[in-house]
DNA sequence: CAGCATCCTAAACGATACTG
DNA sequence: CAGTATCGTTTAGGATGCTG
């Protein structure tokens, strides 16, 4: 079923996972989810800019509930990609910001933005052509 | 619904922002889901490596359901990133290999996808040291 | 082998109400 | 302002059975 390298128990953990993000078992997809989510790559892109207070930030990501975003920044500064900064005033103010490594992965997230954005009229393309192949043509 | 074309009514500036992502009527979003979605990124990097079968694709994305596979398989077909190349024969072989297209985001993706690997250590102590901070602490 | 249809559960999500 | 708690809805995802 799950072998990914050669040891007989698929049921039991081992530490032969080390560095295959395609083993389930492998810790770094979970990061990778909380970088490639939905609201995760957003955040980052948001954040990438420069620090934003929550509410900002809850603007700039249109259509991220509170939940959510309370959810996304906390998973995003456990796996030490977003610092906060809270001030003890009154009223609070807190401010996110990208760690140092948050910026790199900020920036090949960019990356991988801007790539599929500047290609998305050859993804409407396929798209057109898909569904015109894959139309139900009857009578 | 209606679409964010003319961009007249946004109340922030948006001369920084040459593409909008952040925006959830944005199109391009929808992609964007569908290549960093949980089993989009890994189909994706698993066919970088050359084209594969669907039951071999299916065993290299470790944990992934048949349906999910077909379904991840249709999207980035239908975006012009995968290329499904079906042989009438008996028994049946249908290969899915990456277009053009989808290879330079698949590279994008490994940059991501090898960053994060890279730096696990890394956040693996934050996860710690976060752990630490937020444990209910008595006594 | 390469799938699709169906059922069902678990998780993600959004809206709302409430706290410091 | 900056969140947390709770609830109802929606969607993702897994298991199974069937087809060409």
């Amino acid at each position: 079923m799950d072998e990914n390298g050669g040891s007989g128990t698929d049921d039991r953990p081992s530490d032969e996972w080390l560095f295959d993000v395609f083993s389930r078992r492998c810790p770094s997809r979970g990061t990778l989810e909380h970088v490639t989510g939905r609201w995760g790559s957003l955040t980052l892109g948001a954040l990438h800019e420069g620090s934003l207070r929550f509410n900002a930030l809850r603007r700039r990501v249109d259509g991220v509930s509170e939940k959510m975003l309370s959810q996304t920044l906390h998973a995003l500064e456990r796996d030490g990609l977003v610092h906060r900064e809270a001030q003890p005033t009154n009223p609070p103010r807190v401010d996110y910001e990208l760690t140092p490594l948050g910026q790199q992965v900020a920036e090949q997230l960019l990356g991988l933005i801007h790539l599929v954005e500047g290609r998305m009229a050859e993804v409407m393309v396929a798209r057109d052509r898909y569904d015109e192949a894959h139309a139900v043509r009857e009578g």
